[in-house]
Parts: C-alpha cells; structure tokens; sequence
DNA sequence: AAGATTGTTGCTTA
DNA sequence: TTAAGCAACAATCT
C-alpha cells in the first residue's frame, strides 16, 4: 500500500514528468474517484499545467499553474499513478502490477498532455480520490497532518511528547496520520521490529530509550524505503509501472507464520487497532 | 464460501 | 473535551 516512502518516490518521479506540461485533456471514467463536481473539475484542469508537486503524509498535493487551485491526490490502498510518453510502446504481461497495457478497466481518472503523453490514475477498489481545492482548502487539509518523520523537526523528545499519556499501543500511534504523517501498516511492523518493540506496548509505557530505538528504526526504514523506491506488496507500483525494491528487506510484515530472520521463531500475528500486526515476540519486548 | 486485507472517515464509546 | 475502538467502504484472494 502507498505510505511515505511510496508517494515519496511518486512525487519526485512526477516532478521530472510532468511539471510545466499542459493538460490537454481530462478523461473521468469513475464519478466517484473525483471529490466535487466532475465538470468543474474538469474545466480547471483543462488547459491549465501542473506546477510543482508536494507531498504531506501519503498525500500527494499538486499545485496547478493557474496559481489558486491545488489537485489533491491519495492512492489509499490500490492507487496508482503511471505515466507514459506518447512513442513509448506498451509491453504486456506486467499483469500483477500496472496491469498493463494502459488504460485498462481500472484506469480512473486520465490526463493527456501534449505530444500524446499521458498519466493514468488506476484504482482497482476506488478508495483513492482526487480534488481540487483553493489555497484555504490546502491549508485546513494541510492542518489534519501530524510531523513528517524525515523532517529535522522530527526529534525524539518529539516522539516521547507524542507518545506521553498516549493510552493507545504504539502501533497504532505511530499510524495515527494526526500525530505523525505518512507511516502505515508495513512500515510500523517494520519500525517497531527494527526497534525491539512489542506492537500492542501502550505509547504512554515505553521508556525513553525505547523511544528513542523507535525514532532511529523510524529514520532509518524509512530513509531506506525511499532509497528503495518504496514497497510493492501487491498493488503498488511507481510511475513507470515498475515495483519498489524495499520489498526484499521486509522483516515481519507479511511474514506471519515464517521464520524470524533474527532468531528463527516463527513470526506472530495479532489484531492492533483493526489491522494484522506482524512481530516477532522473542526480539520485540 | 466466509473471512482477511488495507487507509481513512465518521460514529460510538469511554 | 479528548482519545480510542470499530464499522464501513471495494474488490480480490484464500
């Protein structure tokens, strides 16, 4: 699923493909992926061009060249944005990940740009949207996000303020897009793994060193997952359909039932805030 | 064939 | 008032 590390390497892709282009054409094939009027949406984007492209959390934010409005982007789970340039020729059997050849019947939402260039939005499960908002708009969204981890904002005297009278397990904290932006369910098991950490441990309970083993792991899976160009687990891929290569360095997550690679129990499982945690409860205290 | 999966929202509960 | 838990959403896989 995109997190941090995968909208992370969406946004500096796109930023060297489509920035100043011009959208020639807006193709919506799904009314519901588009937040607000369709038509309205269409006829800002229509002629106008993407200027530079933000991320905050697992949200991509693309501020248009008109100057006012900002095209919102989020993937959730089954979210892809791929671009192709108009000669490039379409290879087929990429079936498990950009189910190519594009469009295909998940392709929401399209952007044509001129010389045939074009950008696909592909949403199998149509949980990802897209909206244009006013410079206020962007601001109240902007305001929803907690620190973004890989800011130099981001301390660990900050993390322990987070997690001070925090009753909630940390993993659930550490998901909690209000109070840090941009880590789901693969980089919490990973983080929480790196750093030693029992998943369901209640925020408020850990000590300070323990705080600070989950603000270096946090740091360093995520640096590491950028680098990568992120996770592919089953859907996500980057803007040339191509997958991310931190998927090999997966400790725990979706690793229930194998062999820990520390020290060779098996990898557990259990429910934490509505979602599968995945630890290993002989190196994770 | 029911249950698991996943991010976010909004409702309910504490 | 604030925080935490949970159902809902869609589609697919097991």
């Amino acid at each position: 699923m995109p997190e941090l590390p995968e909208v992370e390497t969406i946004k500096n892709d796109l930023r060297r493909k489509i920035i100043g282009k011009k959208i020639t054409e807006v193709e919506a094939r799904s009314g519901k992926t588009i937040r607000g009027e369709k038509k309205k949406f269409i006829g800002i984007l229509r002629g106008n061009r993407f200027g530079g492209i933000e991320r905050i959390g697992k949200l991509l934010i693309f501020a248009l060249g008109d100057g006012k409005n900002f095209l919102l982007v989020h993937l959730k789970m089954t979210g892809q944005l791929v671009f192709i340039s108009g000669k490039e020729i379409i290879a087929g059997g990429h079936s498990f990940s950009a189910r190519f050849p594009l469009p295909n019947k998940y392709s929401r939402v399209i952007f044509g740009f001129e010389k045939g260039e074009k950008l696909f939005f592909n949403d199998m499960r149509r949980f990802g949207y897209m909206e244009i908002v006013g410079k206020n708009g962007l601001e109240m969204v902007k305001n929803k996000y907690g620190i973004e981890p890989l800011s130099k904002e981001f301390k660990p005297e900050k993390l322990k303020e987070i997690f001070k009278n925090r009753r909630a397990p940390v993993k659930a904290a550490l998901m909690n897009q209000k109070l840090i932006a941009g880590i789901g369910n693969i980089y919490a098991d990973e983080i929480l793994f790196a750093a030693r950490v029992m998943p369901d441990r209640k925020a408020a309970s850990l000590k300070d060193g323990e705080v600070k083993d989950i603000f270096s792991a946090s740091r360093n899976i995520l640096k590491k997952a950028v680098k990568r160009r992120g996770t592919t687990v089953s859907d996500y891929v980057d803007t040339s359909g191509g997958q991310g290569g931190f998927s090999k360095f997966l400790k725990v997550y979706g690793r229930r039932g194998e062999k820990c690679y520390r020290c060779a129990r098996t990898v557990k499982s259990m429910k934490i805030a509505g979602r599968s945690a995945n630890f290993c409860d002989k190196c994770q205290k």
